[in-house]
DNA sequence: AATATTCCTAGCACAAAACTATGAATATAG
DNA sequence: CTATATTCATAGTTTTGTGCTAGGAATATT
């Protein structure tokens, strides 16, 4: 039941673009060494966020990333699913259908895995990245003083 | 994001025993034919949950396992954590206290993996093992009807 | 004594996760 | 117009974990 490397980078490398959202692109390069994730590897965890749409990207000398949108207009759930896929405990329950299990009719815990999925998505799509950006912006604050 | 056969498999044989519950032993091999799983796979399931006391058990011919609390007693939490470990959503949140994190002070995710961490665990311990039950029990009538 | 079970431990095959590596395409800067 | 800095695409590698299989000891019943 953990979530992988990818979608916790994902939400670490979106809520550093979100925190120098000025609209200048900001490189992969500084995010990597703001947040000890290897350039090489941020670039296989943005390359789908950026197929999604969710952030912007120009190539060449100063290009770099940014939010397309509004940081709260970004649920957690979003930024996962972009990167992890399916946010389901089994994968009867990933693939739309359940296809694959030939005990899905009768299978007993079905409803209850459900229940699950539900109650996981519900959690991280209440949560959106400015969100996060207070927890940060809060505890910085704390440090300060 | 995914919970691994160990937990699935778990809460199947427990639901399996929960359903023959005469007060008899039912040997592991019947179970194993009903469920389609290897009985030697089995026994490595039901191992930690005989040792967490959840199942009690006789070696020997006509030996086997039966519950040891009545079905309503168990969550499919507490069946889950014991052979799948806490249920947390980060290796940080997983050892008791954030050993392992450097960042753990700082960490703007931190809440908001604690917050998934407690809606899984507040929704799997919400359902109990005699849920599931009569779950099933009310699908069999379907069925019949 | 034979048999049927749980119990214990080790190993193995496969898949997935977590990176690393190489280099092409492309935009800007000087 | 060349050097440089970036994204983009793809493939390879290493490590870890999952999902089982195997063999046999211990123990209770028949």
């Amino acid at each position: 039941m953990k979530v992988s490397t990818k979608g916790r980078y994902a939400l670490r490398i979106m809520l550093d673009l979100a925190l120098h959202n000025s609209g200048e692109l900001v490189p992969l390069k500084d995010i990597a060494g703001r947040q000890d994730i290897t350039l090489k590897y941020m670039e296989q965890i943005i390359s789908p966020l950026a197929k999604a749409g969710y952030v912007l990207s120009l190539r060449g000398s100063s290009g770099g990333y940014r939010l397309a949108r509004h940081p709260s207009e970004y649920t957690c759930g979003d930024i996962l699913r972009v990167v992890e896929g399916p946010l389901a405990p089994t994968v009867c329950l990933s693939s739309g259908d359940f296809v694959d299990c030939p005990r899905a009719d009768e299978c007993p815990t079905i409803s209850f895995w459900e229940g699950l999925r539900d109650v996981i998505n519900k959690y991280v799509d209440s949560v959106t990245l400015e969100d996060l950006m207070n927890e940060q912006l809060s505890a910085q604050n704390d440090y300060v003083i």
